[in-house]
DNA sequence: TTGAAAGCGCTAACAT
DNA sequence: ATGTTAGCGCTTTCAA
């Protein structure tokens, strides 16, 4: 093994090594203009033998050419966002590019900063969750002169492209699902979080609906923090022991709506005769459990696809244009929790 | 809204809409030296103004710093390495430093590419899970000349720091723990992952433990893909179905443990009597399962901030020595469905 | 407190 | 097929 060294090599190393110019050696590293099969075979060589690994900020500042994509989530704790990635990372894979993340905990300020510090870096393409964002983080994106996708949602005005689902129809979707089902003293389960404005447009689709049938929510709760299986259990529990009559509880995602299920099936109560249960998100856990919840899948692993190829692509023809707009169509997928329509 | 342009705004361009050199400006964001606070003042808005947003490529080169630690895991879909992720970010967090993501997919060859792409980055440091590499990782990693830290696992030589658990004491701990309450046929359920080399020593621990009390795996199953829980329903069953004497389960993770669980008491079976179980990890999701399955922690978190620890600490003080080695104890949890002790 | 010059390690563009 | 020259946009260093 080459000794552990301090400075680390250059071009320059491998060059003095191999008898060749640096420029020679260059070209041989990134398999780029004519070089003759010997020499090639005998730079590769010394490179490998010296442990030469180049210097991709020398190269980046050089030719300005980054071939990194800033993909900017506001969590990886929430499963969404790592299948978001997986597609992202699948986009990518037969290009040159690749993804970068950064995590912003979903606080606009530190959005502002994730973006400013990876434009810095001045990557080939931004891919970032939500249309909501400060003016100054909008104003940075706009100006980056990068292919921007913004993805997840698609209700509101973009910056350039969009790759995403409208939760509001969404949210309108379930709740017809669910009146046309004959349910009619509905819960709405949720987290505290104000700055979640997919759930948010959801509730307001949902809600809208409902108001069209002449229903209003008849109770609710929310959470933060903690286990959410735990959470989806005691909500339920909470809010049952206030409102025994709901006969539909509508969770803002899978995983608490994974956890009033358990919680309502030890308790005996008959699914989806007396009690319909609803989730949002189609993650595979739900495939594991007693009785398969209704949800909507939120076409997470597709939208990370659609991103990366429009980044790829005016990646690979900057004259393309912007603005591509990609509306995906979730599915509603009934489960077991979500009894038939009635008929009439 | 500064309007949308080709050519990303530089120092220059700061310099001459503010009337002072570039020298001075990089000065004054970068807060550095003295700089008289009119000066400041005009610079900051005028960059403000303009949107200005520095080049780090440049930077880097110029001043050979490079403020990214390279973090190197095999997944992102495996809830452990999004919470190891997250103790890296908050032992980062006070300091200059910010964690890059790089992912393997368990892949030796992959890793190795990873690893020669974010050190051609020159980050100020690496920090990668497990022991276990291709001699040119290993190779890439020692002559890197920045601290090294591997993670989640200590059975192995580092190549500098490491900072993990012993999943082969881990495996141990458990086989006696099951031995003690009294088991005697039990099963394996496990993935069928050969490179998951932290899954397989817990299962060498767990089985050379047992054997010193005369005791063998009765039966085994594997599974790849799918969603965990679904999966360890069906193995549950399977392995039930041909070796229906087993007394205990362990299962390699808590998630597959989980779905084994919610499977057994759909069954109606005697949990903790008539069956054991345990499984691995002390993921947040058990808190919500019906009955809390037997696992242990494999301290995530802690690992996280102490790896993070570590590179920050030498990133502070370059003189400080590599190789340190933090062996952190897992503690094991019986939840509701390992039995007491057998007394005598 | 401010500025001027040199150069980080590489690659584009132009020789040869 | 190979070499030479001139930067990329910043920071370091030294001078004023």
């Amino acid at each position: 093994m080459p000794p552990r060294s301090k400075r680390p090599l250059t071009l320059r190393d491998v060059s003095e090594a191999s008898g060749v110019s640096e420029m020679t050696v260059s070209r041989v590293l990134r398999n780029k203009g004519d070089v003759s099969e010997t020499t090639r075979l005998r730079v590769k060589e010394v490179a490998r033998r010296l442990g030469y690994v180049p210097n991709k900020i020398a190269g980046a500042l050089a030719s300005s050419r980054v071939n990194l994509v800033a993909v900017v989530i506001p969590s990886l704790g929430n499963m969404v966002f790592p299948e978001v990635l997986s597609g992202i990372s699948e986009g990518l894979e037969e290009t040159v590019l690749q993804p970068v993340v950064g995590v912003t905990d979903y606080l606009p300020e530190k959005e502002e900063r994730v973006l400013f510090e990876m434009l810095s870096w001045r990557p080939s393409g931004v891919i970032v969750a939500g249309l909501e964002h400060s003016e100054a983080s909008r104003a940075m994106l706009a100006r980056s002169g990068v292919p921007v996708v913004e993805i997840m949602d698609v209700d509101g005005e973009p910056v350039d492209s969009c790759v995403g689902i409208s939760h509001r129809r969404a949210g309108r979707q379930m709740a017809e699902a669910i009146v046309t089902a004959g349910y009619g003293r509905i819960g709405f389960l949720g987290t505290t979080m104000p700055l979640d404005h997919r759930a948010r447009k959801r509730f307001e689709g949902f809600t809208q609906t409902l108001g069209k049938s002449g229903i209003e929510i008849a109770d609710r709760e929310f959470y933060s923090g903690g286990s959410a299986l735990a959470k989806g259990r005691e909500m339920t529990q909470t809010l049952l022991g206030r409102s025994p009559d709901l006969d539909f509880l509508y969770y803002s995602n899978d995983m608490i709506g994974a956890g009033g299920l358990l919680y309502l099936l030890e308790q005996g109560i008959d699914i989806p005769g007396r009690m319909g249960l609803a989730g949002f998100n189609g993650v595979e856990l739900l495939d594991g459990l007693p009785r398969r919840l209704a949800t909507m899948d939120a076409c997470r692993r597709e939208i990370g696809l659609r991103a990366a190829a429009i980044i790829a692509a005016r990646h690979a023809d900057p004259t393309l244009p912007g603005g591509e707009i990609v509306e995906l169509s979730p599915t509603l997928d009934p489960g077991q929790t979500l009894r038939p329509a009635r008929p009439g």
